[in-house]
DNA sequence: CACCATGTTCCTTG
DNA sequence: CCAAGGAACATGGT
């Protein structure tokens, strides 16, 4: 269920049953998600550690633990494209998907990854190569405009994770919409005024998204939309986004058709109308 | 059967 | 050096 708003949403979701409470002990059940480790390598340093912080950096879970003798400090965890993290009390049913599970003194914390595309190890060297986290103080108009210094489309290059923390596919088209700027225009072509305008759009975007995700949490449903069935099941609108998956529908904003192309493989939507 | 999907990293080619 | 494309990972839905 990723990208920066949704694993935001998770976290403040799961801190308060997390904080402060001891991790009993893990079983690990892939060998894929604990890579470059093995599950026996990683079971031993994951028992009897108290959590004092949980944090998210990028689309990265970040497990502080209480420091032990020799043992590493942190957990990352990340959901890559299906995974999804559930906290319960109750003994969990075991299930097909599940990667790792987690025995807490007061419950358990289940990694399920149908996929297994995401991560779930000690080792945490990546979090170094990351840029700067989008809803963070530091990051200012100014820092986004370090991006116009290459010629890649300023879609693709949002998404680099070693310039912006944490943009993924369907926010990188929501927020270039909001900000009026087509996903196709070079970096380097973006006007000294309009960076201040994309670092809005990025802030209120991501804004938005997490405050809709924990509303969707308080009111008991899943707050990624693939979850709540496939693409497509917004019957009907549903959908809380402007462009991401609507190739052809009407711009809520302008009215013109909303397009798709491809970038770096990956589908982006856009309105002609008033994007340029 | 074909094609698509929220992610990241690595490698090759121009 | 840079940009672009593909592959890899693996599964499920339409």
């Amino acid at each position: 269920m990723p990208e920066l708003p949704e694993i935001e949403a998770l976290v403040r979701r799961l801190r308060p049953h997390l904080e402060g409470h001891r991790l009993v002990s893990t079983r690990v059940l892939h060998p894929r998600p604990c890579r470059p480790s093995a599950p026996s390598d990683l079971e031993p340093l994951l028992r009897d550690r108290r959590l004092l912080g949980l944090h998210r950096r990028a689309k990265y879970l970040v497990f502080n633990w209480e420091p032990k003798p020799a043992l590493p400090t942190t957990l990352l965890v990340h959901l890559g494209m299906t995974g999804s993290l559930v906290f319960s009390e109750a003994i969990p049913v075991g299930g097909t998907h599940d990667v790792a599970l987690m025995e807490w003194d007061h419950g358990h914390l289940t990694f399920q990854d149908p996929r297994r595309f995401g991560l779930f190890t000690c080792e945490d060297a990546v979090l170094a190569r990351l840029g700067p986290e989008p809803l963070s103080t530091d990051f200012t108009p100014g820092n986004l405009a370090r991006l116009g210094t290459s010629r890649q489309p300023i879609k693709v290059r949002l998404m680099d994770p070693t310039q912006v923390a944490g943009i993924g596919n369907i926010y990188a088209s929501e927020l270039l919409h909001r900000a009026g700027i087509s996903p196709r225009r070079r970096s380097d072509r973006i006007r000294d005024a309009e960076w201040p305008v994309l670092h809005d759009a990025i802030r209120q975007v991501l804004e938005e998204a997490i405050a809709r995700n924990l509303r969707a949490y308080e009111a008991g449903i899943s707050p990624y939309y693939h979850e709540a069935g496939t693409r497509g099941s917004w019957a009907d609108d549903a959908s809380p986004f402007l462009v991401y998956d609507r190739e052809k529908e009407p711009c809520a904003r302008c009215g013109s058709a909303i397009r798709r192309c491809e970038q770096g493989g990956r589908s982006t939507y856009w309105c002609p109308g008033c994007q340029r």
